[in-house]
DNA sequence: ACAATTACATACGGTGCGTATGAATATCAA
DNA sequence: TTGATATTCATACGCACCGTATGTAATTGT
C-alpha cells in the first residue's frame, strides 16, 4: 500500500485543475486543447472526463480555485484599515490589483462570462462580492453611505468597473501613468455613494 | 446585365453578417457553426472565407455593424435633452438599455471581448465611448464635473458599469424591480463625478 | 479471497475548421 | 465582339479536437 486512494484522487483532481488553469490563463479556454493540456499533466482526457464530466466543468473548478484564492486576499487586505469606508474603498483597488493578473483577466472575466454565463449566477463563485456587499450594507446602517441603494447591485456596478479599470490598466503602454489616472477616476465614482453632510436620508 | 457586381457583393457581404449576427446573437459564438449559418444565408464557407477571412474577421464585422447601430441610437437620444449632464445621464441609461438585448449583451460584452479581446482596443467599435468621453470633456469645461480626471477613463469604468447594470436586469426574475434598483444605484455613482458646490478645483 | 466498484487509459466516430483547388461569371482591352 | 484576366464563390481534402464507449488494472467491502 503505497497512498491511501482518496489521496490519489485528490492529487490528479489538483494536477488537472493546474494545469488547465496554466493552459487557460496562458491561451485561453478556447484554444486550449485538452488532449495537451492533460498530458502535462501526466493524465489524459480520460481522467478529465472521471471527474469534471467535460471541459466546461474543468472551468469551473479552476474558477472555484481562483475565486476562493480573490476572497482570501480580499479577507486579508480587510483586516486593517483605519475606517470602514477606507477598508471598503481598499478592498476595491485591492480587486483591480488582482484583476490586473493576466490569468485572472483572461479565466475570470473574460473566457469564464463567456462559456458559463454570467458570473453573477455562479453558484461558487461570489466571495469577493459577497464581502463587498455587506460592507456596504454596514456602511449604510452606519450612515456613511446613502441608504437608498440597494447594496449587492452597487457592488456588481462597482465590480464592472473595477474590472474594466484593470483592463485599462494591464493594457496600457504606460501602466505606471494610466494606473494613477485609473485610481482617481474610480475612487471619485466611489464618492458618489458617500451620503452628503447636507442632505438627508437620501 | 442583371445587376452590377459590386451590388452583389455587398449583398452576400451583408447576407453573411446577418447570418452571422443571428447565429452569435443565439447560440453563440462558438456553437454557431460556420457550415450552418452560410448556408442559412443561401451560401458556403467558401465565401466566408474570401469575403472575410476567417470566423473571428466575421466577427469583427458584426460588431463594427452592431456598434454602428449603437452610436446611432445614443446620437439620436442626444439630440433632447434640458442640460448636457443629464444628456450625459440619458446617454448612459441608453446604453443600458441597448445592453438589455440579448444579441447585444451577447456578441458585444460576452464573445466579443472573449474572442477578439479588451474591447478598448477594437479599432472600428468605439463609437459610443467615444460620444460619452466628448460630452464628459464638454462637462469638465463647464464646470459641472470634476476636472482631475481622465474622461475617457471615466468613460471606460460607467461602461462597465453600465454592462454590469445591463446584465443584472436581464438575468432578473423581476426585470422591472431590479431595473429601478440597478438604475438608482447607477444614477447615484455617476454622482461622484458631480463637482461639489462647496468645493474648489477638485 | 473473491466480487464489485472505482480510476483512469485507449479506441472510435463525428464535427468543424482552414486551405487548396476548381468552375463560372464579370471586367477590360484590342 | 472576343479573348485574356481577375474575381466570386463552391467543392474537396486533411487535420485537430471533442464526446462516448469500452477496456483494464487496482482498490474496497465482505
Amino acid at each position: 500500500m503505497h497512498k491511501p486512494r482518496k489521496e490519489m484522487i485528490a492529487e490528479t483532481r489538483a494536477k488537472l485543475i493546474a494545469a488547465a488553469r496554466h493552459a487557460f490563463g496562458t491561451v485561453g479556454y478556447a484554444e486550449a486543447s485538452m488532449d495537451d493540456f492533460t498530458a502535462s499533466a501526466g493524465l489524459t482526457r480520460g481522467a478529465l472526463y472521471h471527474h469534471f464530466g467535460d471541459k466546461k466543468g474543468l472551468l469551473q473548478a479552476v474558477i472555484a480555485e481562483i475565486d476562493g484564492e480573490m476572497a482570501a486576499r480580499i479577507n486579508e487586505v480587510a483586516s486593517r484599515a483605519p475606517t470602514r469606508w477606507q477598508h471598503f474603498v481598499d478592498e476595491c483597488t485591492t480587486y483591480i490589483e488582482m484583476a490586473l493578473e493576466p490569468e485572472i483577466q483572461r479565466i475570470m472575466f473574460r473566457d469564464g462570462p463567456a462559456v458559463l454565463g454570467d458570473p453573477a449566477q455562479w453558484p461558487n463563485a461570489n466571495a469577493c462580492i459577497a464581502s463587498m456587499t455587506s460592507h456596504l450594507t454596514a456602511l449604510q446602517e452606519e450612515g456613511v453611505v446613502v441608504s437608498s441603494l440597494d447594496p449587492e447591485t452597487a457592488s456588481r456596478l462597482i465590480n464592472g468597473a473595477s474590472s474594466q479599470a484593470a483592463q485599462r490598466i494591464a493594457n496600457s503602454n504606460d501602466p505606471e501613468a494610466t494606473s494613477k489616472k485609473v485610481v482617481t477616476a474610480f475612487k471619485q465614482l466611489l464618492e458618489g455613494l458617500l451620503k452628503k453632510p447636507g442632505s438627508q436620508s437620501n
